[in-house]
Parts: C-alpha cells; structure tokens; sequence
DNA sequence: GCTACATCCTGTAGTCACTACAGGAGCAAG
DNA sequence: CTTGCTCCTGTAGTGACTACAGGATGTAGC
C-alpha cells in the first residue's frame, strides 16, 4: 500500500504541475495574476513552489473549465467549495442548472446550424442546376 | 403588386440599416474598418449612406455569422459569392463540410458536458450522504 | 569552473468578434 | 432656438487565454 502521504504532489514546479495538470504554464500564472489560484510560495530565487493545495484547486478550475463555466462562475464554485452544509450545496445546485440550461441552448442552437449547413452542403453534392446552393444559402435572408 | 424596384431599401443611413438587418451600428461600422464591407458612400455632411449593394453585403455576413463562420471564413466566402462556376462552388462546398464538422465536434463537446452536469444536479436533489456531489463532481480529476 | 541548455521570471501585447463609451457635429420638429 | 435624436471619430474594454521579449536561474557534462 501506499503511504497516506505519498509525495508525489509535495512541492512542484510550475512546469511540472503544467505537465501534470494539463493547464498551460501562462495560463497557470494568468489565473494567479487574476487571482483565481492562490499565489503559492517562492524560493529563495522567487520561483514558484507548488503544494497539494494549489495542486487541487488548480484541478478544480480546469474540471470546472472543461465543464464549461465561466472563470467568474468558478471563483464562486471555489468559494462555495471551502464551506460546506445544506445551503451551500444548494447555492452551487442552483449555478450549476443554470449553466446547464446555457448548455443545452447552446446545443439546439448549434443542431439548427447543423441542420442548415448540412442540408446546404447536401444540396452543393447533388448538384442543382443554377449557382452554388451553398453560396445561395448564405444570400438569403429571411429579413 | 409592387413595383419591380420598390424603393424601400435604396438608399438608408446607418440605424435602417441596422434596424433591419438587426446588427448593431457599432458592429457595422467595425466591418467597414476591418474592410468586410465596403466602404459606403457618404453625405456632404460625412454620413453614411447604403445601397441595396452593402445591405446585401452585410446580409450575407449576418447569415453567415449565424451559421457560426468565423469573419475570415467569410470573408472567403464573399469572394468565392462574386465570382462563380463549378470550381468556386467547390470551394465553398470545402470550407462550409470543414465548418460542419467542426459543429458537429462541438456539439458532442457541448452533450458530454450536459451529460456531466445534469448527472450532478440530479444527484444534488437525490440528497446524497456525505458533502456536496457538485462540488465532489469538480474536485475529482481523471488525473 | 565553464559551457550549454532547460526552466523560470516579469511585463506587455495580441487574439476574436464585438461592445461601450467620450466628446463632438448635424438635422428635424415644435 | 432649444430639445432631442442620429450620426461621426477614436479609443478602450470584454473573456480567456496565448505569445513573445528580454532577462535570471538551475542543472548536467566536461
């Protein structure tokens, strides 16, 4: 078994950590500059030194990004995260429906250009008899 | 019947034809500056004045922008729209199956995430045991 | 100790497609 | 003539990064 400590995640450089969390390096210290991750400690030099807490919270914002929420929406989910109890959990329930209703209307609008665009590349395919369907597609407007 | 060149888009000044192509004047004129449309031409007094030429220019990019084309996408598109012939079409059949897929692509994205968040709200009101699945959902990394 | 080379630092500017002013001029109606 | 609208230019801000420039530091081999 493993020791509960296992110190693979002790003190990483910058770089290390982009490796292993898979957020760019000017992007880690971009959300340190906006202060979405806390600023970690510094060696003597002033490099940057990682722990398991900015580590988590790091992994936090990029799970979070992946689920498509704003950085603003994060910087709340990350500040509900460090309480806890009923109201909290339903405050983030409440950020994370919402999020998904602009998910799902970003979805129906996407099908409907899907739809057009792929009709439109259809109709180029079967070749019709006057212009380009795909140009003619685009030119009209039902304005 | 209405006459065969009803007047009622010769000649407009700038809110018209943001009125009823329903993109903002601001929007307008920053693609005159980014050189998408073409320069109008202008009262003595400086003032923009749009033909059926521009108004159908910009309809065209509005659709366009609809059907989610990047402007430099489009701007390709406009010049394949001037010119035409088997070859041209083509193109544009290329440039809108690339844009199709890269639509499509996003959609899946965009349902993976959907799927994520709405197995998290639903375990929300299932009133698990311990702490919040939301906010377990964004801590946990496949890392 | 010296030389490469990798990694890190700060600070600034660029991306995309707008959007929002500030500060001023022109025009139409009462 | 004043009120209020539309229009003009030019600049700066948005979100979420990304890409340098120009320099300091760390590490490995000789």
């Amino acid at each position: 078994m493993a020791p509960i400590s296992s110190k693979t995640t002790a003190a990483l450089p910058i770089g290390e950590l982009s490796r292993r969390s898979g957020v760019n390096i000017e992007t880690i210290r971009y959300y340190e500059r906006i202060k979405m991750l806390p600023a970690p400690p510094r060696t003597a030099a002033g490099r940057r030194v990682y722990g398991p807490a900015e580590t988590k919270a790091l992994a936090f914002i990029r799970r979070s990004r992946e689920l498509g929420f704003t950085l603003a929406e994060i910087r709340a989910l990350l500040a509900l995260s460090v309480e806890d109890g009923r109201a909290t959990c339903a405050e983030a329930r409440k950020l994370a429906a919402g999020h998904l209703g602009e998910v799902q209307a970003k979805i129906a609008d996407l099908q409907a250009m899907e739809r057009v665009l792929a009709d439109a590349v259809r109709r180029c395919d079967a070749g019709e008899a006057a212009g380009c369907p795909l140009i003619d597609t685009l030119s009209l407007s039902r304005l």
